[in-house]
This record gives structure tokens, sequence and C-alpha cells, in this order.
DNA sequence: GCGATTTTGGACTTGCTGGTCCATTTTTGG
DNA sequence: CCAAAAATGGACCAGCAAGTCCAAAATCGC
């Protein structure tokens, strides 16, 4: 790849990075090269030319372009936690993101061939995990700096516990097509807040 | 494969299985199938004959293999929650071996590899869900009759939600290395018990 | 003990897939 | 307008991994 990329080099790129996300997302690991040439219209060489280091590198930047995607999707609400209804809405953004996304896990597959050890693989999990975890938790600060729930909640460990809900939640939708389980960690985590209302601020 | 398999046959294809699982969790899906042959120190046509539709059979089997083991793992606890010690005692069990496991996933990766929509995979891991959340419905249903949790508990949506904060605790231990969020869903599903204790009959 | 059946060894085939290479076209910058 | 750099097309290569095959050895049932 040269020093510096023209405009329609940009646009190749990301038309490729695109491109395999979407194989990526109805094939899985089985996605081929050729797979992802023949849906972006583009050649070996210029494959080879975006991403020297091959599919290893192309893998990675899609599992970037997906981690992006993952919290975007869920905007503007992850964003603005600061109400019952706010929580409410994001609950039915998330739950309904993923049932429709139904059962590919873009993320997941790019992770086992890409290989979950290598460290360009684990920080972007670990950097998405973080940030998601972040948002629920500033939202839970929100909700009790605004005396909606107990000072005492111990907002890093609930925030915790709930982004492992909606992991796993998401993993046996994945696996067995049923969003049970989803619902049931949201509205549970969500329930474990309001259990924990300031009632000392209560009318 | 014949009809009827004698002894030592049954002990050669029981000795492929394991071997497989065990390649299957130090290397992933990197593993192939002369790795798992050199490792069973098995033949090509011992393999086939075994396994007569290939490495997918194959891979079904270690995949049953497996998930016989998590819950196995779990047990004596998982399977006599009916005390506060009793699921203590489980967690403590759970978070172990998920931490020795460290980040090898040996369920997901068959999944991915033999594709998550194909039957017998999907049933795999549902009656392995399934089981599990059972198992630990019956827990919850046993602290309710023994009046130590409140007869209002939803028990099979708390167990739904708790086999999912598992999980995706799980999940995340696999891909950051860390445990924490392993750890602060059960103890937030447990504490979510707790926190629904019968008062009424409480001295 | 003996024929039938099962089990085993391992060479060989085949198809595919990631990756290389070079020639050609297009674009850029001055 | 032109040389240098970037972008593109696509044939070609090499290696590997799944799967096939046949013959030999071990074992079973009687």
């Amino acid at each position: 790849m040269p020093d510096t990329l023209t405009a329609k080099g940009r646009a190749t790129r990301a038309r490729i990075i695109e491109g395999a996300a979407g194989i990526l997302r109805e094939q899985g690991p089985a996605a081929t090269l050729d797979d992802i040439l023949a849906r972006t219209r583009a050649s070996k060489s210029q494959l080879f030319h975006y991403f020297p280091d091959g599919k290893d590198q192309l893998l990675l930047a899609v599992a970037r372009f997906e981690a992006d995607r993952v919290l975007a999707d869920q905007q503007p609400h992850l964003g603005r936690l600061d109400s019952w209804e706010s929580w409410q809405q994001w609950r039915d953004v998330l739950v309904e993101r993923y049932e429709r996304q139904g059962d590919t896990c873009p993320l997941g597959a790019l992770f086992l061939q890409v290989g979950r050890r290598r460290p360009g693989a684990r920080a972007i999990v670990t950097a998405l995990m973080r940030q998601w975890q972040d948002q629920l938790a500033a939202g839970m600060r929100a909700l009790r700096s605004k005396g909606l729930v107990s000072p005492a909640l111990d907002v890093d460990r609930a925030a915790a516990a709930l982004l492992a809900g909606i992991q796993g939640g998401v993993s046996i939708l994945m696996s067995t097509g049923d969003s049970t389980h989803l619902r049931a960690a949201v509205d549970t985590g969500i329930e474990h807040l309001r259990a924990a209302t300031d009632r000392s601020r209560l009318p």
C-alpha cells in the first residue's frame, strides 16, 4: 500500500471492507477471498494492494467496522440514559436490533478466524466492551444524580453484570434463535436499578 | 462404519473424540485432521471408518462431548442449589472452572466451524441451555419452597437472566481474559434472589 | 481352527484458497 | 502536458487439508 491513498483509493478500500462485512455476515467463516472480490467487484491485486498482510488484516479491518456499528446502532439512546423512559427506549432498540440480526454473529465469526489471542483482535473487543460498559455506567450515574436510584448502588458492578447479560442473551439468541434470554437479562438488569430506587428522595 | 462396534472399536472411537477435543481446545478452528490423527495415534482410515461423514460428523461428536462436560463440571453443586451456601459453592466452582479454562472456547469454536444453522449443532446448544436453565430454576424453586425467597419471584425469568449473565460473562472472559464480568453477573444474579427474600416468613 | 468381519496403515488424489506477479490503465502534481 | 505514483486486471502458483482407496492385520463367532 502506498504511503498516501487517493480519494479513489480510500473509496475502494472502504468498499472492500463493507462488502467483506456483508459476505461475512451471510456466510460466516466459510466466506472466501474470491467471494469478497466477486461481491465488491474488486480484483485480487486491489485487495492485496490495500491489505498487504492479506486476509488477516482485512478481517481485522472488518472487525473494527462491525464493532463501530454495534454501538452506533444503539445511539442516540445509549448516550442519554438519564431517565427511566430513555432506558426503556434503549432496551427496545437493542432487542429489536439483535432480533433482526438473527443468528449471524459478525464479530464472533471474525474473532474465531483471526484468533482471539492475536493482540489486534483482543484490543478491538476489549475497547468495545469498555465503551459499552462505560456508557451504561454513565446512564446509571445519571439516574443516581437525579435521585432516581440509591447512592448505595455499585454502578460499575451493575454495569458489568448488565453488559454480561446482554452478551449472553445475544449469544444464546445466535445459537438458539430465541430472544427470551436477552429480554430477561436486560429487563432484570433494569429492574435491579429500579429496586435500588432512592426512596429517601421520593415524596 | 459397521453396524456393531467391537469393544476395541468403541475404544478407538472414543479416543479419537477425546483427542480431537483436546486439540480443538488448544488450537481452535486451526486444528486439522492430521493434527487430530497425530495426537490420537490413529490413521485416516480409522477416522473415516468411525466418522464416515468426515470432519463435520467428528466435530459434532466432539461438541456433544464438550457440552456434557460443561454441566458435569458444575456437579454436584448445580444439582443441589437448595441453600444459600450451596449457591455460593456452585458460584465458586463455576468461576474457577472458567478462569482455569482461560481463553479457549471449545463449544464456540466448534459451532462456528460446523455452522450454527445446522440442525445438529443447534440441537446440542439448545439442549445444553435448557438443562442448565432448568437446574438453575429448580434451585430457585427449592429456595422458594423453603421460604428463603419470595413466592412472587418469577423463577423462569430470573433463571433465564442468570444463564444469560453467565454466558456473557464467560464470553467476555474468553475475549478479554478478564473474569470481572462473570463474577459480577453471577453475584448480581444471586443478590437478585436474596433481594427477593420472603420477609413474611422470617422471624 | 477358520472363514467372515472388523480394524488398521498409509499412500494418493483432488479441489480449493490464499497469495504472488507483472502488465496495463488511471490519476496526480507541478 | 508529462513523468511519477497509484490503481487495477487477472493469470498463475504452491501448499495444504479433506477425503478416497486398497491391501494387510487383528479379531470375532462358531
